[in-house]
DNA sequence: TTGCGGTTTGTTACTTTATAAAATAAATAG
DNA sequence: CTATTTATTTTATAAAGTAACAAACCGCAA
């Protein structure tokens, strides 16, 4: 009757891999409620934050959606290169950024536990 | 009516220094409600957006939530450090880790025009 | 099996965040 | 001034996110 919550999270992944652009959580829900239509908010929101928690999946924070992760998920600063004109994002290893983020928080011995890299721009085809 | 702009966008830059958290738009717009009851939420995003524009405030992305630059705003990557237990926000400047991401967006030719850096954690007084 | 207790999932209803578009006021050229 | 342009405010609503309670599930012991 109800999806275990392994189920959702392959269906929400298999929503956002099927999509070449980052989505919301409603355009989500919308997707999922072509054959669920009794799914509601809480169901979206609790499977992707734990997606997300998994590194399965990202928010991009600055435009309110969410895209899989593309890379290998062991890698601890995912950078996201996002175009304004298309939509469509990169998503690049940014690990080696960290010993520079590092020595700026240091400086006030703040303790990390996560980061957020986003950058806006014009993708390759866009810019051309 | 510039003027009256750049009142607003002192206005708010006053509210926002007077408070050492970040703050939401509706926590601004209450505050700017006490002197001028009218005011409602167009005018102070549209306020925020001229302020974030000009480099003299930020938004967190992640939080939701506005402060006013406390670095000199010339910078090009504000690296925002956020207390997940108190609030406090501390602004460092990036400037130095923009190669490594131009590094990487390089490589698929893309061209950045903003850098958001947000990194959550816990600040020394917290984590203690 | 049956009933208990902790955990997970679903539902309702709501709060918070943000913006479109119409209405209005200010600035300025003629 | 007054007509035109432009910026600002208001209204009204859309979009995003969540709190809180209800129902179902699961393992376990009697």
């Amino acid at each position: 009757m109800r999806k275990r919550a392994m189920a959702r999270q392959t269906d929400v992944l298999d929503v956002l891999t099927a999509c070449d652009r980052p989505m919301t959580a409603y355009q989500i829900l919308e997707q999922l409620q072509v054959s669920e239509p009794d799914i509601a908010p809480p169901t979206v929101y609790r499977t992707l934050s734990a997606l997300t928690d998994q590194g399965r999946a990202h928010r991009l924070e600055s435009i309110k959606a969410f895209v899989p992760c593309r890379c290998s998920h062991v890698e601890s600063v995912p950078v996201l290169a996002i175009c304004g004109d298309c939509g469509s994002v990169d998503e690049h290893d940014g690990s080696d950024i960290l010993p520079k983020l590092t020595a700026l928080t240091d400086k006030n011995a703040f303790q990390a536990d996560r980061h957020i890299v986003e950058i806006h721009g014009l993708c390759s085809t866009c810019a051309a």
